[in-house]
RNA sequence: GGAGAAAUGGCAGAGUGGUCGAAUGCGGCGGUCUUGAAAACCGUUGAGGGUCACACCUCCGGGGGUUCGAAUCCCUCUUUCUCCGCCA
């Protein structure tokens, strides 16, 4: 969530920032300052009152202590109704406060100036594009049905043993996802982030720290019985080891990677989209994740992009990079990278990496700290990306570098899988 | 699952009703010494709110309670450790 201080002191950048959003946020920031002005004051009466008791307090202490107990005694009738006031101001202003964080945590960031505005995916920037995109011919077939004609993921099976969105991956099919997994993650540590294993679950603080509560509730599988919810990303898990805590400034820059399954309601989709790999309700993706210094965040972001490009490049498969609108940014980001591939069969681009720099708002909530020089705690930047989402760069390698003979490997992956051909 | 013990500042660790936001050590920062560094010595150093700055308020795992007053007493939850049981 956004600082308030920085919306006291920026509320018109705040505000013109937001519009690139789509979004008219005058009434609400103009509702935060003026719940902040409130929290303020009953803070103030409040803490007043509390002043006055304490003085008692000690004075009574004191009387005591010299053996005059009448005296004291009389004092301590004095407290009671200081008592009851201070018991009001504290009901005032745990709803005041309450009411200001409620508000809080449905403004979402301000985009980075680079960020144009816009409504929706249509109006992102495309700002690079990569390879070529290979000549199929007529015979070309979509992923879903190269999987069924080499039976190498099964969605029926998957579909009958948990649902729809659940595919199983056989022989070569899971072998593949497992080499995947296991390039992505070498990548990623040859390039200095750190592997983790992590649960698949987390709690309730965990998902308010990285911003999926109160914001995206339904879109994670929530598990009542213990009040626990499967990770829709390793972001959570992994972001979420930095909640409160505090960084020395030496320890920058944090580089974590991990891969996990993900598990996604996807409440609300619908239709020829969402066929085959493109939209799971579970599926594989190997992340990555930064804390860093506010001056170095952004050389970071960039730092990032390059990273993913070289993987893509590898795999040589052709690629763009968008840089996404504001209306199309997500809640919590400030400024977002999607890397997109072309599959060829469908004719379509297909999301398989999204990085994104949130600046302070995940680590103001997360209470992600560092001292700086001067020995002052400030917030730390956060940032995270796909390196990479496996069931779309599985769709584009099975369509792009499919021929009559079979399904190639790409070269840098066949140590991995341990064969050149699907077939 | 049963029995017991514990949770204190960046870390370690004292503190069992008022003078404790909290000894001491480590770490950090500043300085003396040194060509420079290390060592040694001196000083300084928790977080949040609030203020122009002070004052002042809150915070000793979370929540609630007792009391004029709680790190300290009571209840509850969470977590950790030890022993027993079960187990991939």
């Amino acid at each position: 969530m956004l600082q308030v201080a920085f919306i006291r002191e920026q509320k018109d950048a705040v505000i013109a920032g937001l519009s690139k959003r789509n979004l008219d946020a005058k009434a609400m920031v103009e509702e935060v300052l003026r719940l902040d002005e409130e929290r303020r004051s009953i803070q103030s009466s409040l803490d007043n009152t509390l002043a006055e008791s304490n003085k008692l307090s000690k004075e009574i202490g004191m009387l005591f202590k010299s053996g005059k107990a009448a005296e004291a005694n009389e004092l301590k009738e004095k407290t009671a109704n200081l008592k009851e006031t201070s018991k009001e101001l504290t009901d005032k202003l745990n709803e005041a406060a309450d009411k200001l964080t409620e508000l809080l945590y449905q403004i979402p960031n301000v985009p980075h100036e680079s960020v144009k505005a816009g409504k929706s995916e249509e109006d992102n920037e495309e700002i690079f594009k990569h390879g070529e995109i290979p000549q199929l011919g007529e015979e070309a077939l979509p992923h879903w049905e190269l999987a069924k004609k080499y039976d190498i993921i099964d969605f029926e099976l998957g579909a009958k043993i948990t649902g729809a969105g659940f595919p199983v991956y056989k022989g070569k099919g899971a072998r593949l996802q497992r080499a995947l997994i296991s390039y992505f993650l070498d990548k990623n540590t040859a390039a200095g982030y750190k592997e983790y294993q992590v649960p698949h679950m987390v709690n309730e603080a965990s998902g308010y720290g990285t911003g999926q509560l109160p914001d995206k509730e339904g879109q994670m599988y929530h598990v009542t019985a213990d009040d626990l919810y499967m990770i829709p990303t390793a972001e959570v898990p992994v972001t979420n080891f930095f909640r409160d805590e505090m960084i020395a400034e030496s320890d920058f820059p944090i580089c974590c990677t991990a891969y996990t399954p993900c598990f996604r309601r996807e409440a609300g989709s619908y239709g020829a989209h969402v066929r085959g790999l493109n939209r799971l309700h579970q599926f594989d993706k190997v992340e990555i994740v930064r804390v860093e210094h506010p001056e170095r965040s952004y050389e970071a972001l960039e730092g990032m992009v390059a990273h993913i490009k070289g993987i893509l490049e590898e795999l040589k498969l052709p690629y763009r990079i968008l840089r996404l609108c504001g209306g199309d940014t997500g809640f919590t980001s400030a400024l977002t990278y999607d890397f997109e591939v072309f599959s060829t069969a469908q004719d379509r681009w297909l999301e398989i990496s999204s990085v994104s720099n949130f600046e302070t708002f995940q680590a103001n909530r997360l209470k992600l700290r560092y001292k700086d020089k001067e020995g002052k705690s400030k917030l730390a930047h956060t940032l995270n990306g796909s390196s990479l989402a496996l069931p779309r760069v599985l769709a584009g390698i099975l369509e792009n570098y499919q021929t009559a003979e079979g399904i190639q490997i790409p070269e840098a992956l066949v140590p991995y899988t341990g064969f050149d051909m699907i077939d």
